[in-house]
DNA sequence: CGCTGTTAGAGTCTAAAAGACCCTTACTAG
DNA sequence: CTAGTAAGGGTCTTTTAGACTCTAACAGCG
């Protein structure tokens, strides 16, 4: 009747963690960047064959964004720079043959650490808005984790995720730009990073480009990221 | 190493519901409604005797949201107007004794649905901002859900879920003070609502009061509730 | 009947924020 | 030295939130 009731049907529900990780990479040859994801490959029934997100079962001695992250890094030897639960996905026909609860996390890497990702014939980096059909409610899952992240870009701090400690505006610019495919007006950006209290400029400034050298900014550390969910620090 | 591969220790992490169920219901005697949630006494260990959130283990041939809504019926007859899925809570110490998941969901009821409520010896209603220490993180989690209601009201049009079909703009008004916690401009809360699709004049007016009679208003149900999860109609 | 108390609801003014657009600055490449 | 380009400062307008004021429409009461 409440927590932690264990009855002896909990077996056949089976529980799972599932991630989609996404990171900016520039298109080939194409200037912009556009979001991507990494995928793998099933090898087994139901969907054997199909992509995939990245996940597994839980282990009883770990939490589940623990296992998130190590199902994650065993696959594809990611680690995410941002880390948020997105849903949990319990419907009764998600799979054909057994019941899974999915706990889906959503993460965003940045692009050198994308570089080094693990990439083989099972897994593979795709064009997040252009899919082909995944295993499970694998599609619908991705739709919804853009979602979310397109709707936190504008009101969170999450867009350094993608980039290094140290950045530029442009950068930061150009981030807010593919994530939110569309065009953003360099002064008024700039306007409201600045007033923002999240973003500090450094006083240094970015030598060897070819045009005006641009400052460099960091991040906040002490501003809070809203809405990390109830555990947060 | 993906969804859908059950593993022998899947049995040793138990997957279960709560919800935290939210209503308005008057102060006594005080004339502001506030927040007021229903819990269930535990009458097992771990944490026998103490409060805790209506929830159970869920059914391996229901889907999780009907899983919450029948453990919610079944302990307090409540069938809410809106329920919404909070957060998966899997920390491997929530429960002293075996390992549990819990997928919380939140809810929202409107008065008179409360009223119908079952009460006993093993069921009551707390003040959502006093309650006593309860069962496992349940505290840590009604903190959240109500951080969520009170971030979600502002933006969304869920408050008319704790009226019934047809309401006053004053009335709606007090919803959201409620929740907020602190008076609104009259005027000002008109106008927004109004210049928002969301809630329409029906024409008719309120008789028999003793002032003048306010108009009536209802919802509209063809505009989309943002944020209902990837599975909204 | 008209006065009064009270709530509904319209209107005004200001401050803050978002967006469109322009102009100056500072570098590199030739 | 000049041209090209990105950095970054500024202005103006539109939108929005909020504080505040004023009128409308009832019931109850003398």
């Amino acid at each position: 009747m409440n927590d932690s009731t264990p009855s002896p049907d909990a077996a056949l529900v089976s529980l799972a963690v599932s991630t989609v990780v996404f990171a900016l990479r520039a298109d080939s040859e194409g200037e912009s960047a556009s979001l991507r994801l990494p995928l793998v490959r099933r090898i087994r029934e139901p969907f054997n064959g199909r992509w995939a997100l990245p996940g597994g079962p839980i282990d009883p001695t770990e939490g589940i964004e623990r296992a998130a992250g190590r199902h994650l890094f065993d696959t594809t030897a990611l680690s995410p720079t941002y880390l948020e639960q997105l849903y949990a996905f319990g419907g009764i026909d998600r799979s054909p043959s057994d019941r899974v609860v999915s706990i889906v996390y959503w993460a965003l890497v940045r692009s050198e650490e994308a570089e080094l990702a693990a990439v083989g014939e099972n897994v593979r980096w795709f064009a997040a808005d252009d899919l082909p059909p995944l295993a499970f409610d694998h599609n619908a899952i991705v739709e919804y984790a853009l979602w979310r992240l397109r709707t936190k870009v504008e009101y969170s701090r999450i867009a350094h995720a993608f980039l290094g400690e140290i950045f530029t505006l442009t950068e930061l610019r150009h981030v807010h730009e593919a994530v939110l495919r569309r065009a953003l007006d360099p002064a008024n950006f700039r306007r409201q990073m600045e007033s923002s209290p999240a973003v500090i400029a450094t006083g240094e400034h970015l030598s060897g480009g070819r045009h005006r050298p641009p400052r460099l900014y960091r991040y906040n550390g002490s501003v809070e990221l809203t809405d990390r969910g109830p555990l947060s620090p």
